[in-house]
This record gives C-alpha cells, sequence and structure tokens, in this order.
DNA sequence: ATATATATTTAGGTAAGCCTAAATAATCGA
DNA sequence: TCGATTATTTAGGCTTACCTAAATATATAT
C-alpha cells in the first residue's frame, strides 16, 4: 500500500485531468493540493522513479496504468467511505468529504470488501459520483449541469459537485438532494441563473450554483 | 489532532506504564513499537519538548496530563473502533486489532461521537477491555486469570488478552468467547496448564494460554 | 522577432522519524 | 568495591515531504 501524499498526488492528477483531457502541469497540481510548485516538482520526480506517472519538464505528468489502478483504488475507497458514512453513521452528505479524505489512505482490501458488502456494491457515491469497481473499472457518467437545460425540461437530480461543502449544505437545506425531481421553469440568460420548480415550490439558483447541479432527463 | 507515530508512542508508554507501574524505560517502548532503541530516545526527547511527557535520560519517561489525555483519547477510538468493525461490518475479534491501530489515527471527534452512538456507548472493547469515556475517564477492571482460578469454581470469560491473534482465533475456534461461563476443572501444577468445561465438553488450555484468558466469578 | 511576463525547475534548507555503530552511564557479581 | 555486562544515549546518516527564493525556460504581446 502506498502512503497518504502518494494518493493524494496520484488521485489529484487523475481528477484534474478527467477535467482538462490534457497533461496536468506541476503548477496546476500544486494549487490542487495547496503545496508549493517546487514541492510538486520535487515529488512528481519521485513518483515517477517509481513508474506512478510520467514526467516530462516543462510539460507536465500523466499518469501510467499503475497510476490510474493506484488512482481508481483510492477514489474507490474514499467514495465507499462516503457512502457508509451517510448510510450507517447519519452523516449528511456535506459532513462527508474531509473524513474520507482520511479514511481512504487507512482502509484495508479486507476492510474496502466489507464496506462495499455492507452497501450492497453501491454504483454512486452520496454526491451521485460513480464508485470504481473492484477492479478498477470507472464509467464517468456525463451529465448536463442545470444550466445547460431546456426551459420546460423536467429532470432527476444525478449529480452534485462535491467541490463546496456550502454548496452541499445550500442544497440540503433546499431539499434538491440526490434522485429528487425538478422542473426548469426559466432560464435566466442575463446572468445564466435559474428558476427550478421543486415539490410545487419554485426555487432560484445562481448561476454558480446552477453550474454545480447535474441531471439527467426524467 | 496529533500524528501517528506521537500518538503510537504515547499509547505505548502508557500501556507499558499500566504493567509494569514504574517509568518507562526507552528500550522497553523501542521493544514495544519496534523500532531502535536511539529511534526512541530522539522521539522521546522531541514528546517531551511538546509536554506530552517528562524524560529524564537513563531513567525513563511518564505521561503528563496532556499525555495521559491523549493516550486515552487513542485507546478510545482504537477500541470503538474495533467494537464496531466487529458489530457492524462482521469482523471477528482476532481480525480487528490492525485494522484499528491505523484507523485510530484518522478519527475526528464527529466521527468518534457517531461511532459510540452507533454502538449505545458501550463500556467494553470485543476483548472486554474499558473504553474511555468521552471525558478520558478509563476504570481499569481486575480480573484475575485462568491460570489463578481456583479448582471447582465458575467463572464468566471477561477479558482476553489481545496481544496474539494466535490466541484470539483459537480461542474462537474454541468457542471461548467474551461472556461464556466455564467450570475449572482441573489446574496442573506441573506445567500451569489447566482444564476448563464449557458446554458439557472439556477443554485443554496451557499454561501460556491460560494466562492470557481473564475471568469474573460467576 | 524581441522584450516582457508567466510558468516551471533548481538550489539550498528544515523537520520528522527512522537506522547503525560508537561512546558512555548504570547495574550487577564476586 | 572494582571490573564486566547491560542499558541508554550520542553521533552521523538517510528518506520523505515540505518551504522559499533564485534561475531558467516558455508563452505572450507588441
Ligand atoms: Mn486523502
Ligand atoms: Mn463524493
Ligand atoms: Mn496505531
Ligand atoms: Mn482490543
Amino acid at each position: 500500500m502506498q502512503n497518504q501524499s502518494t494518493e493524494d498526488y496520484i488521485k489529484g492528477i487523475y481528477q484534474l485531468r478527467r477535467r482538462t483531457g490534457a497533461a496536468v502541469s506541476t503548477s496546476d497540481l500544486a494549487r490542487h493540493l495547496k503545496v508549493g510548485d517546487g514541492s510538486v516538482t520535487d515529488m512528481v520526480k519521485r513518483l515517477s522513479a517509481k513508474k506512478l506517472l510520467n514526467y516530462v519538464p516543462y510539460k507536465g505528468v500523466t499518469l501510467t496504468e499503475v497510476g490510474v489502478k493506484l488512482a481508481m483504488k483510492t477514489i474507490r475507497r474514499h467514495r465507499l467511505w462516503e457512502m457508509f458514512l451517510v448510510r450507517h453513521l447519519g452523516y449528511s452528505w456535506d459532513e462527508v468529504h474531509e473524513e474520507a479524505e482520511r479514511l481512504e489512505h487507512v482502509t484495508s482490501l479486507e476492510l474496502e470488501e466489507r464496506l462495499d458488502r455492507a452497501l450492497g456494491s453501491p454504483s454512486v457515491d452520496p454526491h451521485g459520483d460513480p464508485i470504481p469497481t473492484r477492479e478498477g473499472e470507472l464509467k464517468e457518467l456525463i451529465h448536463p449541469s442545470v444550466a445547460e437545460c431546456r426551459e420546460g425540461g423536467r429532470y432527476r437530480i444525478a449529480r452534485v459537485s462535491d467541490e463546496s461543502p456550502e454548496v452541499l449544505q445550500y442544497l440540503k437545506k433546499l431539499g434538491l438532494t440526490l434522485n429528487k425531481r425538478i422542473a426548469i421553469k426559466q432560464m435566466i440568460k442575463f446572468d445564466g441563473s435559474v428558476i427550478v420548480e421543486w415539490n410545487k415550490r419554485e426555487i432560484f439558483l445562481s448561476g454558480l450554483m446552477a453550474r454545480n447541479i447535474f441531471v439527467e432527463e426524467a
């Protein structure tokens, strides 16, 4: 098993790459991990020596096959823990990320299996993010954000960005949680905000909020 | 919160001290933690600077009040996790120590509270060891070992040494788990072994085994 | 194309935790 | 009580993962 830093670097690279598609720059990774640029260059060389990633100076890093495996393993553990904390310990979806961020690094294969079994092998985490399989397969679901919906459409909330606890807290307060069914009442072009209907109430969502909620046609 | 090494050192000191009563020598601690003697001297100086313990060269270490608090917190988390893994994830008592040894260091106060609540504030762990309270109070229960029992006596198994997984596995196979009621059939002076009766069967326990099972008069 | 701005790496340091071997202190036996 | 044995500390090193500032490479704008 690898240590906390290694796993967080590899996971970070995987996630940044999913967003940009290209090689991940050391400075983007530094920002993501909240460490200095020089520290990343340093660490990235060591991870490259361990064959977890390919590093081309001034060009950025990409994960090797082994690296992707490790990313999958870490993400799987993270999301299983999030799910477990919600279902079995009464956490709400805005409280689990931090905990899972630490637990993911001290989870044996045995524990991973037992978490999975206790949850009935869930396919998504509390934020709607897919959980990689035991074998490391991850099918990314591509859902449009509320900001990209058509007026009058009816949708199911399929995923919510887990970036900020505040967004999650706010949505919880509104009642807009996973799998809730909403209708798009009005798209306000001017600032990208959206008015949705849920439970017979009209809810106003800022443009930023709308871009953090992902839906599926209902 | 402290890091893994710090917590394991402090916990180790607490546990060694409970057994011997006196200040803990650096070499005993080194053996316990499986690190070199010199490493312990090194670390112990740092922990002393942090006011977690008092270190007198050549005399050994004792925990400060703050140190004892940290030991209690760590032991509480360890034992709550052991209990949780057994009750909620189907682990058996010989499989939980290693897992808890890592989980104890990444457990927030919030998580500690939720584990405790989910378990109904248990007073002992799966091995019969008492769980410190939220406030850090620990009442050590003093039970005689089977090796110290009187022939013909009837007892309840109150605690089992969690030192070795083998002992625990063996006892599990025999069916001699916590709270089981046994009768002492014969104490064999020659080698300290004991024959006990449980569930209408006679079970032979080696001297070493007998010294690792602790009981309460029934 | 060249100067300037920005991104990235290098260099030199630090702290934590470990190791081994040498030095020294404490303890024990006769 | 003195010499030998044992326990403990010191010294010198190592690796990991950070930091900051200086140097250098790359990208951008005129
Ligand atoms: Mn993490
Ligand atoms: Mn999540
Ligand atoms: Mn531990
Ligand atoms: Mn235990």
